[in-house]
DNA sequence: AGTTAATTCAAACGTTTGTTTGAAACACAC
DNA sequence: GTGTGTTTCAAACAAACGTTTGAATTAACT
């Protein structure tokens, strides 16, 4: 048995009740008592709410960054000198996010319906930090996305994106709705089956008209 | 001058403060100081905060959905004994609800931020409204989908569906960041042109392959 | 004008909130 | 063991929360 250390069961605890009752929802009581750890100890180890906040926040978000850009980057040494296609392009962007959301050992799921939640969260810390890493991603995608997409007007090209980050973010905070709304024909839990859906759609909307 | 209702005043002012802080975060005294009414106005009127959060919700919803299956109805009577096409439905579906998330005289885009916000808060009540709401607008728009994708799987359709849902609403909730992120070049304000953009990208994906 | 109902108001209720405090318990150097 | 710095703990803090109360005010009707 691994004896996991106060600060990471504090974590744990605060990635769980945020997502389920929102930043301001869940008290410190309620994590503190989650966590089996004093009340204080939050404040010990992490000085204020928000900057609780921030920590369950990057320790998810950095390594799915660095994931996501790994993956384009390997797509893009076995395509050698030609341009990357489209849809390995959207997967190296959706799958690693897609995945992590459905890896429970992760607390992914967990995370990611954090992540839906605080995108419309107005707290300008957490919009600073959210921005920074989308613009860190997307300087790293726009290349590529623009080579594949070479006759779409900067602003579709823009919109698009902006459609295809609403999907993304839908799918990976809402996994349990599909199950209901269709009759339970979508399975939710098959990871890899929706993220060759979800490639499917977003590059037919991409490459529309 | 046309005097408000201290009712209406309640709603408009907490319409406005559930979407900046959140359903937890707004609270009645908060409301109440905007609204220049009486903290015990609200239960007088309303009964509870949770009670008053669905009145706002109600206020906006059913107007907007009673105006897409208006708008579906007329296609459909238009196009009379043809199916309609996949475009028009579509523009039936995020039509109303994107112009009436630009429609300031009606507090359309702080109630549409709203709407995202509430769509991940899993409180039983406001889950239960916006899925009988939902399911009221599909039951209604199934039928001229499929007749428009003949040759789609019930898997996909739920899906593409469901990531239709996720673009429409990351698109009404979210009208400002597109701007900032294209540098400039998308304006959210311009919301024939959002819609027109909006139609043609999920047409190509719920058609893809 | 007088009666009744609807509405508004200031004040207080008991909880719960994030944060602080200072002492106790612990770990590990020497 | 003694001393030093780190971590945990129970207890308390003031502030903010949703809700209740009962009296004051307004509106409507006879």
């Amino acid at each position: 048995m691994v004896k996991h250390s106060t600060k990471d069961r504090i974590l744990d605890a605060s990635e769980v009740l945020f997502a389920r009752d929102g930043s301001r929802g869940a008290s410190l009581r309620a994590i503190t008592q989650r966590a089996k750890v004093n009340l204080a100890a939050v404040h010990y180890h992490f000085g204020r709410k928000d900057l609780l906040l921030e920590a369950v926040l990057a320790r998810r978000l950095l390594p799915l960054n660095a994931e996501r850009i790994r993956s384009l980057e390997a797509y893009q040494q076995k395509a050698g000198r030609k341009k990357v296609r489209l849809e390995n392009v959207i997967e190296a962007m959706v799958g690693p996010a897609l995945r992590l959301s459905r890896d429970e050992t992760k607390g992914g799921r967990i995370f990611m319906r954090l992540l839906g939640r605080l995108v419309l969260e107005p707290d300008a810390r957490v919009q600073k930090l959210l921005t920074v890493q989308f613009e860190t991603v997307l300087k790293k995608f726009e290349p590529a996305l623009k080579a594949a997409l070479p006759n779409l007007e900067p602003q579709d090209f823009f919109w698009r994106l902006h459609f295809l980050v609403g999907s993304m973010a839908h799918t990976m905070a809402d996994s349990e709705r599909i199950r209901l709304i269709s009759g339970g024909i979508c399975d939710p839990d098959d990871t890899e089956g929706t993220i060759q859906c979800l490639v499917t759609f977003l590059c037919g909307g991409l490459r529309a008209k």
